[in-house]
RNA sequence: GCCGAGGUGGCGGAAUUGGCAGACGCACAGGACUCAAAAUCCUGCGGUGGCAACAUCAUGAGGGUUCGAUGCCCUCCCUCGGCACCA
């Protein structure tokens, strides 16, 4: 008998799998499975135990369907334009072209020492000509829909990275990528018109099988709120002057308890407003030093609100035509609903604060705590006191005071009423802004867009995509808020294609999100240069059955993708209107220290160093019985010598198979046999690898237990192994002496019959303690079973001289006797 | 502040229409094999009491519903994640 030489195994049937394209994609009708992982960017760090373990996760999933009987699409590629990988390559003064090159070259040995199941042959890489043709191609569809625009209005800029960035590349007000403080800077933009899509990116979610905090933060971002613009009159106390205001309110049932408006301090009417204001150096002072606060200063926690009040003028509240004075603060947002909001001190925070700084009028419009304490008798204490703590401030809802004709009405119920009343609109808003869409930096798409003196903007033509960037020395970031491209006249200086006059091409690059907001269209037809996709491939492939990544894209990548796909279902270029039905988020793998893995850190653990060691499939078997799929869990190398040992005892199993097997031991062997066919192939299908590895193992367990197995019991175990240990199954499968590939055997079936066939465990428990057990057929009838629990000493050492007061039987489960001292 | 997920042995975790809490694995302890070690195999392994059979307590805390609660209800504590002067 040799030893499990996993070295000699996984390297042996890794090359006869490449020679015999084994896992190649076949051209297909029938079911299809569409297994896709996040593709990465490949970094100079190579690849860490934490990257593969989504990659695992899908090829176990892949290869299971592939046993059902699917057809399977399951791609790798490389997202390779952006920030990192320049910012890489500027550090290592290799070009980033090269560098790309040489770090795909690097995952990709390291991912194939795992025994991926890819179909290597649809391959891609964003940053490839024939690839960006088709990014560029997108883009001038949504050019011509109108869908991208440039626009004027500042946007937020990175110091450090030098170039414009996304809301969505935020937090908290600093770079994503750098954490340096973000300005914002007055550069014009390509701009892509993603709150066209708000609604149905909200709406859509709803149709998706995703993990439910994922969905919840899409929601959140998008921020959707229900609302009504109500018009004040704006008067000056000398002139008679018609101006108005329009504030963007939820609350409209709270309009008798206005006490001020306030506008956002860059609001646009203040312009047309400056004759009327008396102290208008006032307010532009104030404009002044908002203008120079970082967005961090601006909204920091617990800071006192600051404001000017616009004197010379008054507003009228429409609804009583009471006036009320008119301030500019930083706390209303330039950007949001219409720059202006209504001051309702009695029942907003923020409008408090204000109020009890400035020592402003407050008037509470929504009846307080004793009146809503009657209308609603559920109310909890708890509620109440919260209620009560808060003050007179009341936030929630209750019975309209002080307002006219509509008291008495349940603040819910006021709201359109009083909107209507005072001519208001109503109105949605989102949260969610348009995109900012050019980057002033070298390693990205060319924006395929021309400027000309006399045509305007002038998009290429088809025929001349892709726009190549050009190959050049000096890549570093201009810092003058211009793309280094724009130093590359040769590049620049194009004839316009609509008047062949002089004209000038966009410097501008695209952001790194935009590869991969199409990359998984493309994996269906990878090879097409004359149109987008066959639509042929793509109907039959898309949707994306199962996509998995990490949650830290939950408010970018998904949402950019999600949002190009339902443009190019608009246009009639996909058939779907979502692109992936079913989400799985992996968890991070940790270091032992519990950090996160980082160079930084030096907690690096080297998968290369993990598969030369203990091999792939340990290392496969491993990370998928570390805990539950998409939760985070540190990095252990003890415990991944438990998976090997696992292995270890499979691969001597064989030596017990016999001809002659005991026939007691049979149907207890079948039973669980069928049991665990069952459970492996649900806890797959559910993403639940560690109890479907623990299955394989209670398993082994048993049969190992045995003197003998058969070889029928024997092949039908590594089968249920082989989607997780591809190699060592395939080893074996051949000592068994099958030529063709176990990968391409089919799944086994699952017999009711025989899984339920072995004997089961009844638990007697006594006043509901467990006191005994016994063993009985299953579908053994109450009465029956009652009987037999009855007639047990050790049960009647319970019952002795009480009274039975019922006996409750769970079928093929439990009994529980109940008993009172008689 | 709002929303979401979670809290179980020394460790990772298992068990859900409410039915044996701690599967499986790691670590640890004892034994077999060995000149010895490693590997391997066998046995034990939540706390407390007991030689043991066994009893009893125990799933973040406290209450409740139930024959029976890790799971359901109420109150509270803690951890992680999303959003956040968004009117």
């Amino acid at each position: 008998m040799n030893k499990y030489d996993h070295n000699k195994i996984e390297k042996k049937w890794q090359k006869v799998w490449e020679s015999t394209d084994l896992y190649k994609t076949k051209r297909g009708n029938g079911k299809k499975s569409y297994v896709l992982d996040m593709f990465p960017y490949p970094s100079g760090d190579g690849l860490h135990v934490g990257h593969p373990k989504g990659y695992i996760a899908t090829d176990v999933y892949s290869r299971l369907k592939r046993m059902q009987g699917y057809n399977i699409l399951h791609p790798m590629g490389w997202d390779a334009f952006g920030l990192p990988a320049e910012n890489y390559a500027i550090k290592n003064k290799i070009h980033p072209a090269v560098a790309v090159k040489k770090n795909i070259k690097r995952f990709k040995s390291q991912l194939q020492k795992i025994g991926f199941n890819y179909d290597w042959s649809r391959e891609i890489n964003t940053t490839d000509p024939g690839y960006y043709k088709w990014t560029q191609w997108i883009f001038l569809q949504m050019y011509k829909a109108g869908l991208a625009f440039q626009s004027h209005e500042p946007i937020n800029w990175c110091p450090s990275c030098q170039t414009g960035l996304a809301n969505e590349d935020l937090e908290d007000g600093t770079c994503e990528r750098c954490g340096s403080v973000v300005e914002k800077r007055p550069i014009p933009q390509w701009v892509l018109r993603i709150t066209k899509y708000a609604d149905r990116l909200l709406s859509g979610l709803d149709t998706l099988n995703w993990p439910e905090y994922i969905k919840e933060s899409q929601r959140n971002w998008i921020g959707r709120s229900e609302g009504a613009e109500i018009e004040f009159k704006v008067e000056s106390l000398k002139l008679k002057v018609e101006e108005k205001i329009k504030v963007f309110t939820t609350r409209a049932d709270t309009l008798f308890g206005v006490t001020y408006l306030i506008l956002a301090p860059e609001h646009p009417i203040l312009k047309k407003l400056e004759a009327l204001i008396s102290n208008f150096e006032e307010v532009e002072k104030y404009q002044a030093e908002v203008k120079n606060k970082t967005q961090i200063e601006r909204t920091a926690e617990g800071k006192e609100k600051t404001g000017v009040q616009l004197m010379g003028i008054k507003a009228i509240n429409p609804v009583n035509q009471e006036e009320i004075p008119v301030w500019i603060a930083d706390y209303v947002l330039a950007d949001y609903g219409t720059g202006a909001v209504m001051a309702v001190p009695a029942h907003d925070q923020r409008d408090l604060q204000f109020a009890l700084r400035f020592d402003l009028k407050i008037k509470p419009v929504i009846a307080q705590v004793n009146s809503v304490a009657e209308i609603f008798p559920g109310l909890t204490e708890a509620k109440i006191e919260s209620i009560r703590k808060s003050g007179f401030v009341h936030l929630g809802g209750g019975l309209l005071v002080n307002s006219g004709q509509f008291d008495g009405l349940l603040n819910e119920d006021a709201k359109e009423k009083i909107a209507s009343f005072v001519g208001g609109t109503t109105v949605t808003n989102y949260k969610l802004r348009d995109w900012v869409f050019s980057r002033q930096r070298y390693w990205g798409e060319p924006i395929p867009l021309i400027h000309c003196p006399k045509c305007g903007v002038v998009p290429v033509p088809e025929k001349d995509l892709p726009v190549k960037l050009p190959n050049v020395k000096s890549y570093a970031p201009a810092g003058t808020g211009e793309s280094p491209l724009a130093r590359i006249e040769k590049w620049v200086n194009v004839k316009c294609p609509k008047c062949k006059g002089p004209a000038k091409r966009e410097t501008n690059t695209m952001p790194q999100w935009a590869g991969s907001c199409w990359y998984y269209l493309r994996y269906t037809d990878p090879k097409n240069r004359k149109r987008f996709t066959s639509q042929r491939a793509e109907k039959y492939w898309q949707p994306v059955d199962m996509y998995v990544g990490g949650a830290e894209h939950a408010t970018r990548h998904l949402i950019y993708a999600r949002f190009w796909h339902k443009f190019l279902f608009d246009i009639g270029a996909v058939s779907t209107e979502e692109p992936f039905q079913r989400l799985q988020n992996v968890g991070l793998i940790l270091a032992s220290d519990g950090r996160k893995m980082s160079k930084r850190f030096s907690n690096v653990v080297n998968p290369d160093e993990i598969v030369d060691r203990f091999g792939a499939d340990s290392l496969r078997v491993y990370e998928m019985f570390m805990g539950p799929f998409n939760q985070a869990i540190a990095w252990n190398s003890d415990s991944l010598v438990g998976s090997r040992r696992f292995l270890e005892r499979v691969w001597k199993l064989r030596e017990k198979i016999s001809k002659e097997t005991a026939d007691e031991t049979a149907l207890v062997s079948a039973s669980l046999l069928h049991q665990t066919i069952k459970k492996v192939g649900e806890d797959i299908e559910a993403f639940r690898f560690n109890t479907a590895v623990s299955g394989l193992m209670i398993l082994l367990n048993s049969l190992e237990g045995k003197e003998a197995i058969s070889a029928e019991t024997f092949k039908t175990f590594l089968k249920l192994l082989a989607p997780f240990a591809p190699h060592l199954t395939e080893e074996l499968w051949g000592h068994l002496g099958y030529k063709k590939s176990i990968h391409s055997e089919s799944w086994p079936e699952y017999s009711e019959k025989i899984a339920t066939s072995a004997p089961i465990t009844i638990i007697v428990q006594v006043n509901g303690k467990t006191r005994e057990s016994f063993t009985a057929k299953r579908g053994e009838p109450n009465e029956r079973i009652q009987e037999i629990a009855l007639a047990l000493s050790s049960v009647r050492k319970w019952t002795e001289g009480k009274t039975i007061v019922k006996v409750i039987v769970v079928p093929d489960r439990l009994l529980n006797i109940v008993v009172k001292d008689s």
